[in-house]
DNA sequence: CGGATTTGACCTGCGC
DNA sequence: GCGCAGGTCAAATCCG
């Protein structure tokens, strides 16, 4: 999905002698074509909230699953911050937003919401809606692509921090790892994300 | 001139 | 305790 500036496109229609209704037929059919993607746009938009929804009852199902195991045998004391989201060392296949060990530390100590997600971009601007400012950059190990840390733009209301790092194996691919929840609606609702997954 | 970005220094957690 | 690596800070710089 790209962004979805169809407003603003203005065709220079009077280059050489180019037959009007020609310009016409060409202009009628990017109008087509732009309602079908707005079209389109909105049913993903409502399947999302959809899903959304069921991810919701889902991690509370587990939450309260893990809270009734967890329980019983919790005498050990609580493991410190980067185990649960780890370095980038680890190379399983993610995509689900988070992993159930961080749902155990969410349990314990109520960590951020920790998600992931791959996104193919040339530069290390990703689209996702929200207005971000990066607060540092640092090469990471194993990686010859340095990693940037952005914070959102409404913090320090908004506790949402996001890294973006190039993938080792693919480096047209972004590794974007959002950490917290908004607590603010999207401030630019037009921009939807170009992510792979 | 104000906000955003860059970047070196510093802080902190983890493994040995 | 020490060294390493990831994360954050903050002064300098850039840019509209």
């Amino acid at each position: 999905m790209g962004s979805n500036n169809g407003s603003s496109i203005s065709l220079d229609l009077s280059i050489g002698t180019l037959q009007f209704s020609n310009s016409c037929m060409i202009e009628a059919e990017m109008l087509d074509e732009m309602n079908r993607v707005v079209a389109e746009n909105r049913r993903l938009s409502t399947m999302l909230a959809a899903i959304s929804e069921r991810h919701r009852a889902l991690r509370v199902q587990v939450l309260e699953m893990i809270n009734s195991t967890s329980s019983s045998s919790s005498t050990k004391p609580a493991p410190k911050k980067r185990n649960c989201e780890g370095s980038l060392g680890y190379r399983e296949s993610v995509n689900a937003s988070y992993k159930v060990n961080c749902a155990k530390e969410e349990v314990r100590e109520t960590r951020p919401r920790i998600s992931r997600m791959y996104i193919r971009s040339d530069g290390l601007v990703v689209r996702d809606g929200y207005h971000w400012r990066k607060y540092g950059q640092k090469v990471i190990r194993d990686n010859p692509y340095p990693r940037a840390y952005f914070r959102c733009s409404f913090a320090p209301v908004c506790p949402v921090k996001k890294k973006v790092q190039r993938c080792t194996e693919d480096h047209s691919v972004l590794v974007v790892t959002y950490e917290g929840e908004h607590n603010h609606v999207q401030p630019l609702p037009g921009d939807s994300l170009n992510c792979l997954r």
